[in-house]
DNA sequence: AAACAATGCGGACTGCGGTCCGTATACGGC
DNA sequence: GCCGTATACGGACCGCAGTCCGCATTGTTT
């Protein structure tokens, strides 16, 4: 696990800015990513997509995914780290859109409306999120905790964490944050969903009603 | 899985008065646990406490209880359904005593506070649970939405659920109990106090600030 | 006590995620 | 074009959770 780099680059060319979790700054030099890995990244990505589709993401296997692809395991493991890796890749791109949309995209949802509203966009984006991405979203989650580590956690958290803060929210901040999200959680939505078969208006009024009461009558 | 009736007898001698998850209330005929079956699961439980104590509850395989108790794997899956049900077997007693607690208990966390302290105690008294048992806790978690399904958490929930009715919370109730019990689950407990080293006492602050902000100025 | 279901037992077996390492290939320097 | 090395590849291999099914034990009935 710490031997092979598994540089995993998305689009990266020069290092990235990024700091591995409370450790140095990594000032590794760039590493290119050969001709044939990008193409085998890019096979494999494209057979997971066909197998997701056609199965759903909890039956599908690694070992279809490598022989649909016509590479071995290990190419897939060491592109990917791991199943939740692949299946996060999936994710990626729509992932990556859904980000714009409130980071730059239009009011409410991005900048320009006042934080309760972009709050409430922002939540109410979210379950429409997990309603499209259900099962991959569910298939891409790991060992409990897994979702917390990652950066695609850390974005909206700060993103809440703003939005609470410009709305001049008294408490701890971080803390709420994190309870907040807690309600935007794939496995939590998809219970209420499914197992509860609550209508999807009925949680997007039950986040507004949480919004509404922490924050207090403006 | 359905093939054998796999009953989980902990203390029941009579029918169960349950329901199944929205069917019909099961009046099949009591069957009772043969002599030898109750032995072998006394064996592997403590076999597996022991190990668990040893090794930590995230690094005992099934193989490893098995061998310990001088049992078949078989009768250990058996016995418990898998890995997770093994864990919340051991956990059973301990879960049994915190919600006597706040069942029959003495007030703030029993009857006889006003529900918004009693609120508050429950989510203290739960993060102090999660503080002792956490391992075991995060072994018990199954597959995603797993840990909702189960009767621990509704009883969890319905408790949450009376607490804020009794508050008069104005909101979706149903759905702020979902939430509030997020902020109370094992996996983002144990974040908060491994990864981010929060300490016990801010989040225990951060709840009874969350409950004092979603019930307002009382 | 004998015979018969019902229930429980054990451990070989399967399928899957993940690793390892000998071999093949791409790329930079000459 | 040739060579050396960093990088990537493949698939045999491992450990673990969970299943299956023929055999053993229990306790019940007559």
């Amino acid at each position: 696990m710490d031997r092979s780099p598994v540089i995993t680059p998305g689009k990266l060319s020069v290092v990235e800015g990024k700091v591995a979790q409370r450790g140095l700054p990594m000032l590794e030099p760039v590493r290119h990513e050969r001709a044939d890995a990008a193409r085998n990244r890019a096979t494999i990505l494209a057979a997971a997509e066909v197998l997701v589709a056609e199965h759903g993401a909890g039956c599908v296997t690694m070992d279809q995914v490598a022989r649909a692809a016509g590479v071995g395991k290990g190419t897939l493991f060491r592109h990917f780290g791991d199943r939740c890796g692949l299946m996060r890749a999936l994710l990626d791109e729509r992932e990556r859109s859904f980000q714009e949309g409130f980071i730059r995209g239009a009011a409410p949802l991005g900048p320009g409306a006042p934080p309760r509203e972009r709050l409430v966009a922002f939540g109410e984006r979210m379950l429409e999120h997990i309603e499209i991405q259900g099962d991959l979203l569910a298939a891409a989650e790991g060992a409990p905790g897994e979702r917390l580590r990652h950066s695609v956690y850390a974005a909206y958290r700060a993103h809440v964490t703003v939005l609470l803060e410009q709305s001049g929210y008294a408490g701890d901040i971080g803390y709420v944050a994190d309870v907040l999200l807690g309600a935007l959680t794939a496995e939590l939505v998809l219970f209420q969903r499914r197992e509860m078969a609550i209508p999807p208006d009925r949680l997007k009024a039950g986040w507004a009603g949480l919004i509404a009461s922490l924050l207090g009558p403006s």
